[in-house]
DNA sequence: ATAATGCGAAACCAAATGGTTTCATAAAAG
DNA sequence: CTTTTATGAAACCATTTGGTTTCGCATTAT
């Protein structure tokens, strides 16, 4: 059989990308609300908020629930975990570089040099190729 | 003294939004290269490829640097810990459910149940009120 | 000196985005 | 039953986005 034909259209990368939306998934982390209850929050129309709503939704980040004339959304983390996988990807960056440039802001005026920091440690593994995430 | 004047105009966010620059970000992560190189492995013009460039640019995400006529490009980590910051946020949803999660996997073939998951665990602190991050 | 290469800026364009206002409908309240 | 409330759908609009082609300018190669 041929799926369900709503193809997402709106990935979390893409979601994210708004403030506004941003701001609407820290709400809605918070406590499920209607969708009047929400754009109260926000310096446009309520029409505009649902809007939002819907590509968060598209995405996977929010999902909806009625309750009697009200529609009440709340956060689905669940997608977010495509963005930590990304993230990890780079996470090398961190576990060597953090801890070498820890190293050597804790050195501080322990060094005799002008000052300019030395980045050689922190530049090790500019050039080592990495397959595909 | 004034700022430089340059407001960004492009945030992280925005910029890992598209695909293209998200794929960039990959190919510049594992060796620096100049402009047309890099858009040999695009399907659009150098011109364009020159413009995604300069987005992951503004966000600070790569470094150029002139080499003779050619600008080489590299990626630059640091503005990805904004998103890692952002993201931290939600962390107690996979520090507490991933956990529990896992506890359940393990148990696997220890219980004497129909095999369908409780998930009373995993979805224990939904109501949870929280400060903004 | 002349030609070829590498690159960004400019002008242009179609489509997507983020907002608006208006309208239709369902549910609750009077 | 009539009215009010909650919401999404539709039509519309300005701006941004992602792409193109053309052009000009340095820099390297012949």
């Amino acid at each position: 059989m041929a799926d369900g034909g709503a193809l997402p259209k709106h990935d979390v990368f893409q979601a994210i990308a708004d403030p506004t939306r941003r701001k609407l998934l820290l709400l809605l982390d918070e406590r499920e609300m209607p969708v009047t209850a929400i754009s109260s929050h926000f310096p446009m129309s309520r029409t505009a908020v649902s809007k939002h709503l819907r590509i968060l939704s598209d995405a996977g980040l929010v999902k909806e629930r009625k309750v009697g004339r009200e529609t009440r959304y709340r956060m689905e983390p669940e997608p977010l975990l495509e963005l930590k996988r990304w993230l990890a990807y780079f996470e090398r960056y961190w576990e060597n570089k953090m801890a070498a440039l820890k190293r050597f802001v804790e050195a501080d005026d322990a060094d005799g040099s002008d000052g300019a920091p030395d980045l050689t440690v922190i530049n090790q593994d500019r050039d080592k190729p990495r397959s595909e995430p």
